[in-house]
DNA sequence: CGACTGATTGAACCAGCTCAACTCATGTGG
DNA sequence: CCACATGAGTTGAGCTGGTTCAATCAGTCG
C-alpha cells in the first residue's frame, strides 16, 4: 500500500457492492450508476479500461486544481468533496456514496478535493481512455448529462439552503437526505448512518461544529431523532420534513 | 402581447445580438452558446425548429416545478434563475447574459424560475423537437455537457461563497464576476452594468438589501468602487481582487 | 408638484460564532 | 491493569456580523 493510501490489488470480500470475477455484470451498484446505461457487449470493453481501487479514510482521491487524471465510479464507501479558501476555510460540496460518479463535468482540471471519509472503493477510468470510450457511445454520455443534470440540480437545493436557511431548517434537511439517500442503497434500516465527522457536516452546512452538535442536542430533546454513535435514528421524520421548509 | 409578457414577432432591430434574415449564421453570440458547435447545414434545421420571443423586464419566462415544455438560448437581456421558499424566501441561482442556454438539464421539470430583469430575446426550442435534434448530434450534446460542466462548477463556486464568505468578500466577487462575464459580450466597457435590483444581488449573495448596500457604500467610500446609476466602475480591481479570497 | 419605488443610512437586536471548559471514548506504555 | 495522553463531541457564556426595523433620500412618473 502506497502513501496515497489506494492499493490497486486489495480484495475485500466483504463487501457488498462490487463486482466479482466476472466483471461489472454483477456488480451490486450498476443498475443505479452511469454505467447503468451500458450493454453487457460494452461491459466487456468497460471493465477492460477500469481498474479497482481502494482508499483508506482521510487519503486523498484528487486534489482541486490537479490535472484530472482518471474519472471514478464510486462501489462503496463516502468520499467528501470540497473547496478551500487560502486561509483554510472549508466548504463541502457534497458526500458522494456508492453509485455517484467523480469527474462528470470531464473538465481538464479538477474543480474539488475529494477525500475518503470511510474505506472507500472505486473503479477507477484514464480519463483519456474513458473519454475515447464515451465518444461513440452517445447513450452513455446522455447518461453522463443526466446525471450532470441531477448534480446540478442537488447544488442549486444546497444554494437555498447555505444561503436561506436557519441552522436548523440545515441540519434537518441534511438528515432527511441523508437517509433518503442512504435508504436507495439499503432497504430502509432505521439508523440513518453519519460516517463524516461534526467538522464535516458543519462545512458542508455553512455552520460551526458547536451549532451542527447543538442544533443536533435539540432535536434529540423534542424526541425528533436520537443520536447513536456514527449516525442517528429518526423517530419522527414527519416532525423533522416540518422543519426542512420544503 | 400576451399576458405573458412574450411575443414572437417583435422586430427589435436596434438588437446587437440577434439572427437576421440569413438565420444563424450572423449571429452575435452564436460562438459563445451551445449553437457553436453546429455545422452551418446543421443550424438550417436549428433555425426551423426555432422562435424568437422576447419578455418584458419582471415577465416570467417559466417557471419552477412546471412542466418544461421549451429550452432557450438568451440571446439578448438578463434572465434570473431562482427558487423559493413557501414563506417567501428567495435564493437567485444565477443572472443568465446573453450566450447562456436555459434548461440545460433537459429534465422534465423546471427546477427554477426564470424571469426577466431587463428586456430579454431568447430562441426558443420546444423540448421534444430540441431533444430529437440533439439525439443524432452527438457533438451538440457533448457541448451542452460542457456547459452543464460548467454550470456546475459555477455553482459550486456560489455554494463556497454562500457558506463561507464575509458581505464584503462575497460583494467583491460579485462584481468582479460581472465584470468579467461582461468583458466577454462586449469590449471592456469601464463601467459594469448592473441590472437587477439590489434585492436581486443580495438574494444572490444570502445577504440582506441592506448589508449589500452598506457594502457597495463602504468600497466606494475607500475609492475601490464608483456607484453609478445601474452598475458600478471598478476603480482598483486589484484590491476588489484582494478582497475576494480567492 | 405629490406619490411611488428603490436605495441608503442609522440604531437596536439576535442567530450563530468564538472561546473555553468539560465529557467521553480509544489508545498507549509502564 | 491503571495512569494518562489524544481527539472527537458537547455544553456554556459572551460577542459580533449581519439582520431587522425604521427613517430618510433620490429619482421618476403621472
Amino acid at each position: 500500500m502506497d502513501t496515497t493510501g489506494h492499493c490497486t490489488a486489495s480484495a475485500d470480500k466483504n463487501c457488498k457492492h462490487d463486482r466479482g470475477e466476472n466483471g461489472c455484470a454483477e456488480c451490486g451498484i450498476r443498475p443505479i450508476s452511469v454505467c447503468g446505461s451500458l450493454e453487457l457487449s460494452e461491459l466487456e470493453e468497460f471493465v477492460r479500461i477500469s481498474q479497482i481501487a481502494s482508499f483508506t479514510p482521510k487519503t486523498m482521491l484528487f486534489e482541486q486544481g490537479a490535472p484530472a487524471g482518471s474519472v471514478f465510479n464510486v462501489t462503496d464507501g463516502v468520499v467528501r468533496l470540497y473547496k478551500s479558501l487560502p486561509d483554510g476555510r472549508r466548504q463541502i460540496m457534497g458526500f458522494a456514496l456508492p453509485g455517484d460518479f467523480l469527474g462528470l463535468a470531464l473538465m481538464d482540471l479538477y474543480g474539488v478535493t475529494a477525500e475518503a471519509v470511510t474505506k472507500v472503493r472505486v473503479c477507477r477510468f484514464a480519463r483519456p481512455a474513458f473519454l475515447t470510450f464515451v465518444d461513440d457511445k452517445p447513450h452513455l454520455l446522455r447518461r453522463l448529462h443526466e446525471f450532470a443534470g441531477h448534480e446540478l440540480s442537488l447544488a442549486q437545493d444546497q444554494m437555498l439552503l447555505l444561503g436561506r436557511k436557519t441552522a436548523e431548517e440545515k441540519v434537518a434537511a441534511f438528515l432527511i437526505n441523508m437517509q433518503a439517500r442512504y435508504a436507495r442503497l439499503s432497504p430502509s434500516s432505521v439508523t440513518v448512518p453519519l460516517p463524516m465527522s461534526r467538522q464535516d457536516i458543519a462545512d458542508y452546512l455553512g455552520l460551526t461544529i458547536e451549532t451542527v452538535s447543538r442544533t443536533l442536542t435539540k432535536l434529540a430533546r423534542e424526541k425528533i431523532i436520537l443520536v447513536v454513535p456514527d449516525g442517528v435514528r429518526l423517530l419522527s421524520s414527519e416532525r423533522l420534513d416540518h422543519l426542512t421548509a420544503t
